[in-house]
DNA sequence: TGATCCCTTTGGAACGTTCCAGTCCTGCGG
DNA sequence: CCGCAGGACTGGAACGTTCCAAAGGGATCA
């Protein structure tokens, strides 16, 4: 094997490097790569050959330039934070990052000030370093959305636009009132009677959404809400808490929670009462998460099709590139139960 | 608010527009941006203000192209799996996002084909898409890490190059052994004699380098291993098995797993047993995911320093990017223990 | 035979930036 | 008074691609 110490690697061939091996000039080596069906078979079979043996690929740097386009597409995460919030971003960043890809986009990722939610959108729009974005966490009152709408920038919301009726971007969200729906209905078709909620606070849109699921559930079998729900902040602690108040005070036999970390503050309190979840208790959680998945005996939890998302948003994506000014719809996407020993 | 409908929203503004308003040439605009110090004061002031007033930022394109960098750096995730490994890698992204951002970095992320370890690379490396990559999974024989190598491509590996001693390029790793050691030091200062590990099967370097920190934190105290170490796959249920299995025939007072996947395990089996972890029998995880933060009572268990981690390979990365021939040596960090209420 | 059309291929220009080799001007020493 | 050095700024060229207008070469038709 040659080695040869230190020297500076070969710049990588280019069109024109091409074009002079197969005996053509370099707008046709282009066409074979971008048009292949304006050449003839036998000129493209040729440059076909002399691309491969050369190795080459386009500039992208170069190719961005000319065609104004960067083929990525820009995601903000957000600093990490405690609870199971994250790790559903973190599968759908998979998702996307494997959806976008066959269509021929990469995901650029970028981090921004947790103070301003804005921070970091700026810059790779003036800089033309991305085609579009894609935003998350609409439901903060989503000045993102609104700023990019005002620029006129290309993005796709996964979340649906709460708080603004006018909003004319593109939308991908799962129907959280279905889900809590979906899991309250399994325990009611195990026999279960009084089904507590347990959520998160009453400003919280998405929170308010998946609890419209349960009390329409309970309502639709002519039972009970009232004395059964509890709206908290996100966290262990809170989940924990609240289902010891409702223990005592609504006596219910089942949970639903608005999220899996709630969810493990249930469990908590189960297991210091010394109760069994799923043989005394049950409890239903929320996004499926790894937790969900490997707690002893397994949360029933309520999964969000997120890979479906994440193929919505790119043909979305693809929409909104192809045509500019298109006004797209937004989708709901219906999300299923994951089924486990904890009901 | 004026909102042409319909109206091709204005190109952004170019290094051209900016000089005209500032009334200087082009390339003191560039300087201007890129080397302050040329100018005299009173130009750059008047430039920066043109700089402001037009929303100026470099077009990103022309700049990589001409300057033949990106500023990207690229990093391939792999297809989601079971167990808690693909979140510690979750974690990991979100740091490098962050540190890599502060450098002046973005991250590409990119999938490849679950059967090729090396789809994907060639074509962002051919068509100078990135600067350089971060190159995880060191563990699975490291193709990448040989394979870029022997493209002299620009990379950092997070994990050492276990099949390789002449690898010269940078790496950074966490110190499992030491991780191993911590959590058996732990129990042993709680008064364990008798501690069992579950690890991964033998061929798994990362596996073995973290039994060595159990076998030596035994062995350091004069106690036995002997009977008390089982190999299984990564898999909650390959953990609850060995454990019922260790538990029967050697009757160990805690637990080392090489992961909390396999920890998890042991809670399965504790919980089928009706014994609480913790107070009946001790029970330590590794990577600190969120499974362990809440799942009740607390699973101790080790924690990598990712952060640290994504600091040390962006410092890697800019010295590979500045002195293109610079050897760097690796660099390997200390995990904590993340104690809780299995312990 | 010449005009017309279409298919294939071509060369120049442009995208927006930075590199490079200057030019202009001011101040200083001889 | 002249020559020279160095600071501040400039204009042309180049990065590698795609757009665009046009040219070459058959084939078809009158």
């Amino acid at each position: 094997m040659t080695r040869s110490l230190g020297r500076i690697p070969a710049p990588p061939p280019t069109l024109a490097d091409v074009a002079e091996r197969a005996g053509v000039s370099r707008q046709t080596v282009s066409n074979a790569v971008n048009n292949p069906d304006l050449l003839r078979t036998d000129t493209l079979a040729r440059v076909q050959e002399a691309i491969e043996e050369l190795g080459y690929s386009p500039n992208r740097a170069a190719r961005n330039l000319r065609t104004r386009a960067s083929h990525l597409i820009g995601m903000r995460i957000n600093p990490a934070q405690e609870g199971t919030a994250n790790a559903t971003m973190d599968r759908f960043v998979h998702s996307l990052v494997e959806t976008s890809g066959e269509a021929g986009y990469h995901v650029l990722l970028f981090a921004g000030s947790h103070l301003d939610p804005l921070d970091g959108y700026d810059d790779l729009l003036r800089s033309t370093a991305v085609d579009a974005f894609v935003v998350t966490d609409t439901y903060l009152g989503n000045p993102q959305a609104a700023w990019l709408e005002l620029r006129r920038a290309p993005f796709v919301a996964f979340g649906r636009p709460w708080d603004n009726p006018d909003a004319t971007h593109p939308w991908v969200d799962v129907d959280g009132a279905a889900g809590a729906d979906l899991a309250t209905t399994h325990l009611l078709d195990r026999g279960h009677q009084r089904i507590a909620w347990i959520g998160w606070r009453k400003d919280s849109r998405i929170g308010e959404d998946r609890r419209s699921g349960w009390s329409r559930a309970l309502r639709s079998r002519d039972l009970p809400t009232t004395g059964l729900a509890s709206r908290v902040e996100d966290t262990v602690a809170s989940g924990r808490e609240a289902s010891a108040v409702l223990l005592d005070e609504a006596r219910p036999s089942a949970f639903v929670c608005a999220s899996d970390t709630l969810a493990m503050g249930v469990l908590h309190t189960l297991a210091e009462r010394g109760l069994a979840p799923g043989r005394d208790i049950a409890v239903v959680g929320f996004d499926d998460s790894q937790v969900a998945q490997v707690v002893p005996p397994g949360l029933t939890s309520v999964r969000q099709p997120l890979e479906d998302v994440a193929v919505e948003i790119v043909k979305a994506l693809e929409g909104l590139l192809g045509h500019p000014h298109r006004t797209s719809e937004g989708v709901l996407l219906t999300p299923t139960l994951a089924v486990r020993g904890s009901s």
